[in-house]
This record gives structure tokens, C-alpha cells and sequence, in this order.
DNA sequence: CTATTTTTACTAATTGAATTAGTTTTTACA
DNA sequence: TGTAAAAACTAATTCAATTAGTAAAAATAG
């Protein structure tokens, strides 16, 4: 006699993100997801478009839902503390939720108006913590997209198992920020010369 | 008249290859395979172990050619100058062939002995530029995964399109590099708190 | 050269998943 | 309580991968 659970798009994302970050996302089927939510497949487009559709509102839900937790981490403090803090969540997120970070990678929508602004929060929230550093803006900019392909770089070789040898991999992961941010108090005092390219 | 071509596995990841660099690796299907070889699906079997076979195959030609072409851009140079020549046949060899990069991180063999070798020839000659800096032989090897990181997370981002901002990519990228770079100085002259976490 | 074996391609059939069409049930609420 | 909208269903379709079994072609042994 187990109740019916009353479906709506919240509750098909969650046991889909369920899916997703146990089985990995190329896994994901509306067969199994179905199955799950004690349905028919064709049911399911009553409330998503199509498979595509539901891995697009993933990536739009993990975009949001990493933003905020990057956020959390940001607030009271600054600086070096701040980097390492807003890293530490980042890769946290991705071994919390490593299909729906896939997602997020692999299926937006670049045409998701409220996808480009979570995207464009986090980018914000970044440049937030790089103001400690007086950059240019322009540098700034450049230093946003070198973290982000840290952040990114290092989490997927990690998911993907990529490091083979028997070294502490979170060790490489402070060591990877620590020389980032000297590299980044080194340029602060050259700043010219890296815009031009030198 | 056309002779048929004689079909063989090279001939076959050749045009495969074409294919996942055109269309993306997502795209890629054994009907749209046999097409461009005129050929009937099933008669791939005959030379590859199906679709998934096919995508480990790709795998691993891209790890070889991925490493023939950093190897290429390492020789002669040594210190500062190899890590950009390096990263830099790193970031061409992506924009090349994005889609058999793209096979390369999604679907590794773990158990191909000659994917493994041609993995650990990558760290290896990355470990040689680095032998330059005299750095312990733990902190390069956490060095060598910090580098993989940034070239991997760049060159994806700019594959899925996610540098939104109109800035010019290569100055980012250059800057990325030469921070890491600046980073690396500073840690070689303070090696040991690094080494146990600070 | 010819016969045999192996390789390689083929057709036909099967499977599995996404999707669409069209219908029925349920729910909301006027 | 009746009606409209929402949401579920069954049945059918499509498309791609794969398997089974057969035929053609090529390599090779005698």
C-alpha cells in the first residue's frame, strides 16, 4: 500500500541526479529512471523533453547547485584563504556529485538564459575573491579562467581515475593551488609585461 | 571503376578519427562509419570489437599521437621554454583533433598494457622538463599532475565553448602557463613546507 | 595451378532504448 | 458534481547496435 509519490520535475531530478552520480551519466536512461520513479518511460515527457532535455536541466541544476556551494565557502574570507577555500568546495562537489558535474560539462544549454547567469555568478564570485590581489580587470579576467581550468582539469583527471601513481592526490591538489596563487602574487608585481605577453 | 579500398583497421580509425573530429564523439556510429566506408555495419566487426571497442581504439591512437606531438615540441628545449613548447603542442593537438582527444579522457582501456605505457611516456617526458627546477622527486611528480590539470581543464573548456567572455583565448592560456610557471620558481625555493602541507 | 582454409563481407533477424500517437485516468477547481 | 487540464498509460514506430548464419574472396598449402 505504499502511496503513490507524487512526481514533479524536483523529484525526477533528484532520483535522476541519484542515478547519475552512482551510475555515471552516460548510464542514464529513461528506462531506468522510469523504473525508479515507478513509471512508464513515455510518462516522463509529460515533465521533460526527451532524454536530451532532462540532461539539460541537469547541467542547469548542477551549475546552480555548485555556484552555492562555491559561495558558502567564499564568505568571510579573502586573499589566498579565499582561493583555497572556493577550490576546496569545488572539488568537494564534483566527489559529491560527479555525474551531475558531468552534466553540467557536457549537456548545457547555451542557449539557457538562467543557465548563462549561474555560469556568469560563479565567474562574479571568483572575481570577487580576486580583488584582494588589485589586478587589471583584465588580468582578473585571465586569472578566472586559469582557476576554472584548474578546478575543472583536476577534478575530471581525478573522476576519471586518470592518476595512476600511488601519491596522495589531495596533496597534489593543495600543492596545484598553492602554485597558483604564488604564481599569481608573482605576476601582481609584473603586471605589464604578462598583458603585453612579454 | 572505383577500386574498393582495401579496409583495415588503420584505414578504419583514420576515418573514424575524421569523423569524431567533424562531428564530436557523440556522433560517431557504427552506420555513419560504415557509410564513409562503404561498407555494410556489420562487417566492422570483423576488425573491431563494436562501437565501444572502437572508441578504445581511439583512445589510445590519440594517447600515442598525443604524446609523439608533445615529445616533438619538448626536444632541443629545456626549463621555462620546454614547459610552454610542451603545453603548447598540447593546446594545438586538441584543437586538431578535439574529437579524438575527446576519446582519449572518455574511454580508456584500464586494462591496455599499451595504453598504460604510452600514458606513463607522457608523465615521463614531463618529468624530464621538469628536471630542470631540481625539485624532490615527490613534489614533481604532484607537478606534473598540477600541469596535466591545467592543460586538460583549458584545452576543455575551450572545446565545450565555455570561455564566454570576449577576451583573446591564447593570452589566457599564455598567462595560465606563465603563472604556473612564476609558481613553480617560488615553490622550488621553499620545497619543504610544501611537502608536508604547510 | 588447384584445392582448402581463413578472412572478410554480406543479408536477415534480434534486441534495446527513445520517441510519438492516441487514449484513459486522475486531479483541480468552478 | 461536472468539466477542463494534467499526467499517466498502452501500443506502435524508429533507429542503432549487435548476433547468427551464409557467401564471396583472398591467402596459402599441396
Amino acid at each position: 500500500m505504499t502511496r503513490r509519490m507524487k512526481l514533479d520535475l524536483s523529484i525526477i531530478l533528484q532520483k535522476a541526479t541519484k542515478l547519475v552520480d552512482e551510475k555515471g551519466l552516460d548510464q542514464l536512461s529513461l528506462g531506468s529512471l522510469a523504473e525508479e520513479l515507478q513509471i512508464r518511460p513515455p510518462s516522463l515527457y509529460n515533465h521533460i523533453n526527451g532524454l536530451n532535455g532532462l540532461k539539460q536541466k541537469l547541467a542547469l541544476d548542477g551549475v546552480k547547485k555548485l555556484n552555492e556551494y562555491m559561495l558558502q565557502a567564499a564568505v568571510g574570507r579573502s586573499g589566498d584563504d579565499a582561493i583555497r577555500s572556493v577550490s576546496e568546495a569545488y572539488i568537494q562537489f564534483v566527489r559529491i556529485h560527479p555525474g551531475l558535474y558531468d552534466a553540467t560539462t557536457r549537456f548545457p544549454d547555451a542557449n539557457d538564459k538562467e543557465l548563462q547567469q549561474a555560469q556568469e555568478s560563479i565567474v562574479q564570485l571568483v572575481l570577487q575573491v580576486l580583488q584582494a590581489y588589485n589586478l587589471q580587470e583584465e588580468i582578473a579576467i585571465h586569472m578566472v579562467r586559469g582557476l576554472r581550468s584548474i578546478l575543472h582539469g583536476f577534478t575530471s583527471i581525478e573522476q576519471m581515475g586518470g592518476f595512476g601513481m600511488p601519491l596522495d592526490i589531495n596533496k597534489s591538489f593543495s600543492i596545484l593551488i598553492n602554485t597558483f596563487i604564488e604564481g599569481i602574487h608573482t605576476v601582481v608585481s609584473n603586471e605589464d609585461e604578462y598583458l603585453q605577453g612579454e
